[in-house]
DNA sequence: ATTATTTGCGAAACCGGTTGCGTATAATCA
DNA sequence: TGATTATACGCAACCGGTTTCGCAAATAAT
């Protein structure tokens, strides 16, 4: 059965050494009110007896947990379990430790999860929303319980609290001027919902792009693609068929969406990038070895996690509120084959190694 | 400042009601104790007051903290963020929360990482143990204080605990024959360190193999290769380089290898799979869009991972020791181009899709 | 030598739930 | 009607630290 050895406690070492609880708490808290000798002694025999404060009595009194609870909508990833590799990175050296919850982008699961947040248990929270559309009342009641918030790279706009992401109209903007450079005559915009307002940004860079070479009516050239496996790859396969409007340069704006379209071009025999040039927004390490190698919009999602984790974690040490601070951290154009760029290897690019 | 608006506690709830604080606490509890009409009273103002039970306080009283901790080498990887899925699919469906640790490969950390986890803020620990040799003092001691352990994928082979792995041994054996089968003459290994137990099974597995074919000392086909990102494409081209000598057929037991193997035979000009047929261990979602796309032992990731969390949540429910249980999901031979197979679409396979 | 101050420690309250026990009131029984 | 048993709730201890306060002994100041 569960023995729990361990069972050394303040009262234990106390009478052990012949001291009072409080004593012992004090002389291991360095107070100046123990004695020297004192110290040592208690030091000693707790490191002997292998003693460790328990956790809920001292997070009873302090109403610190040194833990923050990390919410992502997937963790199966690039972006994400590289921004996690970020917050890693930093908490741990502050002595934090993070819980993690996967909301697999539904509003219900999201909600849920802040839910069981307001118990004391983290001292903060990190988010990256959900694309799933719903009010944020969930959000505003962790806030009102006084837990900091921050959001990383999908944030909720209207919210008052720390966000840190990159800069996606830029981005977008960069990525239709890279194609177009190319010489791209019809550039296209493929996103998921736009119900993200990232996701949204990108798209206006991408407009702000086909704008200035004066293209009638860019909105059309924007196209919403399910996320479904199946789905997508026949709306791709869809949208490609027809030799006469297919487009000859993509945007793809998620991730996910590059597997369908290299299968959907090897299926209709397109050749990338001679009859299509493409470009999307990822974090995939393996982009330099697919087929041809992948022109990216690569996030510096290591630095968001990173600073996410560095803002959360000062705003708790100091007990300041976060006042509505946004931390943008640029994104960075890898151009290679797929869009027309030269083959190079660009495997040892900084901030993107994680070995 | 923080102001911690939340607070409402048992006793402001007594207060309001004109009772007492057993006397709610039981009501939420459901005690036979309480009325029917004081329990719906208390419940009522508990949701309108927005109250939560304070996580310290009952996590002092009960001992338990619903929370299980989670120790990966890595999170940047298909296979562990794969298995944190799984892990994470079913401990919410059973109220747990889940700290995730990152050992980055290093023993240290990982004895950093398990000092810290005996002070009762977890009931349980699931950890595929770190790369680097050591001994697992530490392990040990987490045991010694009543915490359940149980290992996932890479276990400590000689420690009494939980065990959920895949049967390396006779992935190792079929991916070797896999290509002896597909006409290769000379099969080799690439492995990083042997100190792992689980590499060093698919390499017994790959000998087993090769001495059915009665290859003369196949130990000599076993190459370790380091792991950092230079020197790994510089020792691969070297043995790729000499033509006469070459293999024709490569077994890759770390999924780590994938991108310098394909950057090498590019550089070299080697194609893949006319001159060298090439099978990784490895879960890449993006396997079938390489070129040529890539065979792979697939290890049931999201399996190991459900079944480690089921493991560890029945053992703590239940008070009982977990007395060397040991599961082993079997992984999955994919053959694809890379390997001289058809060039078919496995993205739909079972098991593999996490969207 | 006497008073003032510092030093070192113990006692007890406190954090916010949980739980065993005691008891007053109501219901049941003889 | 009086004795017995349920019912419904309050009281207080407890979990294991932290912290305030008080006090005795040692040291310093007068």
């Amino acid at each position: 059965m569960n023995s729990l050895q361990n069972n050394t406690t303040m009262q234990s070492l106390a009478e052990r050494l012949g001291l009072s609880k409080g004593t012992i708490s004090k002389a291991l808290n360095d107070s100046h009110e123990i004695s020297i000798a004192t110290k040592t002694k208690v030091v000693e025999a707790a490191r002997e007896l292998r003693y460790m404060p328990n956790h809920f009595a001292s997070g009873l009194k302090s109403r610190k947990s040194k833990t923050i609870a990390v919410i992502v909508p997937e963790i199966v990833d690039s972006f994400f379990s590289l921004a996690i590799n970020g917050i890693e990175t930093f908490t741990q050296k502050e002595g934090y430790h993070i819980n993690i919850y996967i909301s697999h982008d539904l509003i219900s699961k999201e909600k849920e999860i802040i839910r069981t947040l307001c118990d004391g248990r983290v001292d903060g929270v990190l988010i990256s929303v959900c694309r799933e559309a719903g009010d944020n009342a969930h959000l505003k009641e962790l806030m009102d319980c006084g837990i900091p918030l921050v959001f990383f790279d999908r944030v909720a706009d209207e919210l008052k609290a720390g966000k840190v992401m990159t800069d996606d109209f830029e981005a977008g903007y960069v990525a239709a001027r890279h194609l177009i450079e190319q010489g791209c005559k019809k550039v296209c915009f493929l996103s998921s919902s736009l119900c993200l307002s990232i996701l949204k940004k990108r798209m206006e860079g991408f407009i702000k792009a086909l704008n200035e070479k004066n293209v009638i009516d860019p909105q059309k050239n924007v196209h919403q693609i399910p996320l479904d496996d199946i789905e997508n790859l026949e709306t791709i396969k869809l949208l490609l068929s027809n030799a006469d409007e297919r487009p000859d340069g993509i945007v793809i704006s998620v991730e996910l969406l590059t597997i369908p379209i290299y299968l959907a071009c090897k299926e209709l025999n397109i050749n990338i990038p001679d009859e299509v040039k493409i470009i999307c927004f990822s974090n995939l390490l393996y982009a330099s070895v697919l087929s041809p190698p992948l022109s990216t919009i690569t996030q510096p999602a290591f630095e968001i996690g990173q600073s996410a984790a560095r803002l959360i974690c000062n705003s708790i040490d100091r007990f300041t509120e976060i006042d509505d601070e946004k931390i943008i951290c640029p994104s960075r154009l890898d151009i290679r084959k797929s869009s027309g760029g030269n083959d190079v290897h660009l495997l040892k690019e900084e901030g993107l190694s994680v070995f």
